[in-house]
DNA sequence: TTCGTTAATGCAATCGGGTTGCAAATATGG
DNA sequence: CCATATTTGCAACCCGATTGCATTAACGAA
């Protein structure tokens, strides 16, 4: 499926800033922070404008936002069943401790994981930590 | 063991504010922010000085950090196994989506996650999401 | 194709956590 | 009780995130 059908499939007008930012999400093997996409798109927007592109991509269902250990947002694209109702809620992410990147890894096998009495979990996500195959 | 004793077993001076947070956390069933601590403790004590707290708490090992979905930074007292040098490396938290308090979830059983080969993983936690017990 | 409506964009400005430098106040060992 | 090292408070700053508003662009209908 294009980018474009791809926007337009989740209710979001297509825009040559969104083509771009979601052709450089789609590409990317990591979740990238809003600075990633200026830096990979330089003078294509303006900064407020690629912060509400990534906003309408994560309401949409398009992306999904990952926080780092120092509190930025990270935004990798998500797979075929996401969409704006349902996130497929099981992430989990994997933080390079040398050079800060933020990687997803699609297929991970949820643990059991108790929580006390009276607590409803909706969603879980996983955070690894340590070094990528390029820093190791 | 006293939070005086705490503190000094830990290296760090005593003094009353740092006593005073201390006890806050050790008494504390969630993960605390900055805000929420300073709240606690109105008129206490300057911000600056709570985060220099927070942060002599964390790397004293007395205390360790979790970011939430936010990006904002909680605190929660350590259990007795953390020290500066390690810290207990496997947590657990609860965010709720209702009063976005964090609850510390102290016995989770490591789940099995693979990683993409030469990825080295040094650490690792579980975040979960949804209500709780007062919410749900 | 053109038009009108609705949404997206850019700019300026603001907000809030986080952080630093420095001088005054305080803890602790002698 | 003193000397010294650490902690505290204040002011200021950084930077990512966010809002308001005027301008521009997308797109469904005519």
């Amino acid at each position: 499926m294009s980018v474009e059908e791809h926007l337009r499939s989740h209710g979001l007008r297509v825009t040559s800033i969104r083509k771009d930012v979601l052709d450089l999400l789609q590409r990317s093997d990591r979740a990238l922070s809003q600075a990633d996409v200026e830096r990979a798109l330089p003078d294509r927007a303006d900064r407020v404008t690629l912060f509400r592109v990534l906003q309408s991509f994560e309401e949409a269902g398009l992306a999904h936002r990952v926080m780092d250990v120092q509190g930025t947002s990270h935004y990798a694209s998500c797979s075929k069943e996401c969409n704006a109702h349902a996130h497929h809620d099981v992430h989990a992410h994997f933080r390079c401790n040398r050079c800060s990147s933020v990687f997803c890894l699609e297929r991970v096998t949820l643990p059991e994981v108790t929580v006390p009495t009276g607590f409803v979990v909706t969603s879980s996500r996983i955070e690894l930590e340590g070094r990528c195959r390029g820093c190791a």
